[in-house]
DNA sequence: TCAAAAGTGTTATCCTTACACCCATGT
DNA sequence: ACATGGGTGTAAGGATAACACTTTTGA
């Protein structure tokens, strides 16, 4: 295998570390500075190189340079994707002489530990702010109808004849128009239907700068279009956050957002605010039991401001024994 | 982002693509030769460079590099897993002067035409030959427990203390030893596993590699372990293989592979020969029916040696819509 | 007429959904 | 006592799993 061409190949890896931070979901982000120490106005993914002398997996690599740049310790880690496409914004990184491509690997991190303070460099971003239509918690969202749903019919009227139809069909089915259901784990087809639709301020970068044009600047936080981040790093976010909700329902993951004692509600609250949909209390607490994934320490947490909740642990011993495993979402209403 | 060393990577695609030939599922092959044209023993999946310069996109590159070497056009495509680590026989190329860091993206395809003959250099490979012990169509293989079980057990006791039980707890989930329940899906990990057991002979091979001393000679198909393959090709397989039957549940995926009018006994056939699981007829057909994601097309199908059967088509149109998708699998007995 | 495969009816059981109500604490 | 969350009981409807039986062809 050789390769045809004197560019070289260098490869970025990006994290997407999930925790609960006061009760919100968030992510990890970074505020990156080039050489200059200028700081960037948008947030980004902490994302590293990788080095093929020195580092033995991705994944090691990975966690040495979270660990260094954000001060963070990762413990559940999975790849997410790998981002190779031309003109996304991953673009040429200057490599001695000439340009570079760029390949990006993204992983998705989970942990229980959230806590600690933000620095100027590094923040929890609830991540429902760069995804404000993708929290169905109090309900539709009024900016679906409100701007996206406009926004789209816009765009699929600019397509000719039966382009049009198909981009409206796509559409309906992504954000729930017209009846359609809405599917919670489908957050990167979402993202991208709105890039392709101009809606995302990433496209607008992004073309100008394929087209040589100086890059208009960075829009900011629109509550019904969500806040913007540097290269695809929003792409590498949804990536993560669809895969996240997927796997919530065949996989015991919530318990890696724990803490190591919990009660059923605060984990109704979690769930709810991974996959943004409100969950039914006693099923969700039925489909809990079913699996047996979770043991009562008969204990109780009196700080909820009403009756207190018993306190339950997450049986890591028989997540592996027991046939399905996994909750899955009784949506409520 | 700069590298931080000298050590340049290459990235390499691979194709597990997967087809329906003569009612079995099969991957496609390639037997690689050398520059000297001296062809490997062992076969491996279709791969090829992925060039910096040149391919807009990996998916771009894949299809080209499939067709030009095995003549085949691709339809379904999409991205496995990213394999970067050292000392899995993703060995160092070269790469005009010294050696470079190969990373290979695997991806995974399906096609309904699988057809075509095999030609000196490519051919479709039934892929329960790589993996026996992934077909429980007609009952649990008796190698599991006359050959594989004991291995396993054999490696458990070389571990100190702790460490065995530990081992042993993993053989008896993913191999369903005593009673644990067989978890189709789980392709990758049981792999895995018997490569760290060093039941595959692909971990004798790259531990010799890795020490420098020369590769032994490699194995050849075994009727219980399977056939290996090239470099880490065994892995990426099961990798896929491991997706695709995951996917079974949740997507129509299975409908990528058959022609475009079928009958339900094909149809079932299809879906046993990738889950690797008998399914119950009625049971299945009932499922089906519920999506609504198949119809009748009012014909017969001859050719049964029995009964005539009707023929079905895919209404792709409906997919999209309905709240759920995907078959699920109802497991025979 | 018989083998071979296609195709159906029926039931018990379990899971999901939805409704409404009771319990224990702090103020 | 009442507001605030925590924590049940129960019943309807639907999906699953398992049973065995009928139908239509070719040899």
């Amino acid at each position: 295998m050789r390769p045809q061409s004197g560019t070289p190949v260098v490869i970025g890896l990006s994290a997407v570390v999930v925790g609960m931070r006061e009760g919100e979901a968030a992510v990890l982000t970074v505020k990156p500075h080039d050489d200059n120490g200028k700081v960037s106005a948008l947030a980004g993914l902490p994302f590293g190189p990788f080095d093929p002398a020195q580092d033995r997996t991705f994944e090691l690599a990975l966690r040495a340079f979270v660990a260094e740049q954000t001060g963070f310790e990762l413990g559940w880690v999975e790849q997410l994707y790998t981002f190779g496409d031309q003109g996304r914004d991953a673009p040429l990184a200057d490599v001695g002489a000439g340009a570079a491509r760029v390949v990006s690997v993204g992983y998705l991190a989970l942990t229980p530990r959230a806590e600690g303070a933000d620095t100027p460099d590094t923040a929890w971003m609830p991540w429902v702010r760069a995804f404000p239509w993708e929290d169905w918690r109090r309900g539709r969202p009024a900016a679906i109808d409100a701007v996206i749903a406009p926004g789209l019919k816009r765009w699929a009227d600019e397509a000719g004849r039966g382009a049009a139809e198909a981009r409206l069909q796509r559409a309906r089915q992504l954000f729930a128009l017209d009846g359609a259901p809405w599917k919670e784990e489908r957050v990167l087809d979402r993202y991208e239907l709105l890039y392709e639709a101009g809606l995302a301020p990433e496209a607008a970068r992004d073309r100008a700068l394929a087209e040589g044009r100086a890059a208009p600047e960075p829009a900011r936080f629109d509550p019904a279009l969500g806040e913007p981040m540097i290269s695809d790093h929003r792409r590498i976010l949804a990536t993560g956050l669809g895969r996240l909700r997927a796997k919530l329902q065949y996989r015991p993951v919530a318990f890696e957002l724990t803490p190591p004692e919990f009660t059923l509600s605060a984990l109704q609250k979690l769930v709810e605010a991974i996959s943004g949909v409100p969950l039914h209390k006693q099923n969700f607490r039925r489909a809990l039991e079913r699996t047996g994934l979770v043991e009562p320490l008969g204990r109780l947490e009196p700080d909820t401001g009403g009756r207190p909740a018993e306190l339950y642990r997450y049986a890591r011993e028989r997540a592996a024994a027991g046939p399905p495993q996994g909750l899955n979402l009784p949506v409520l209403r």
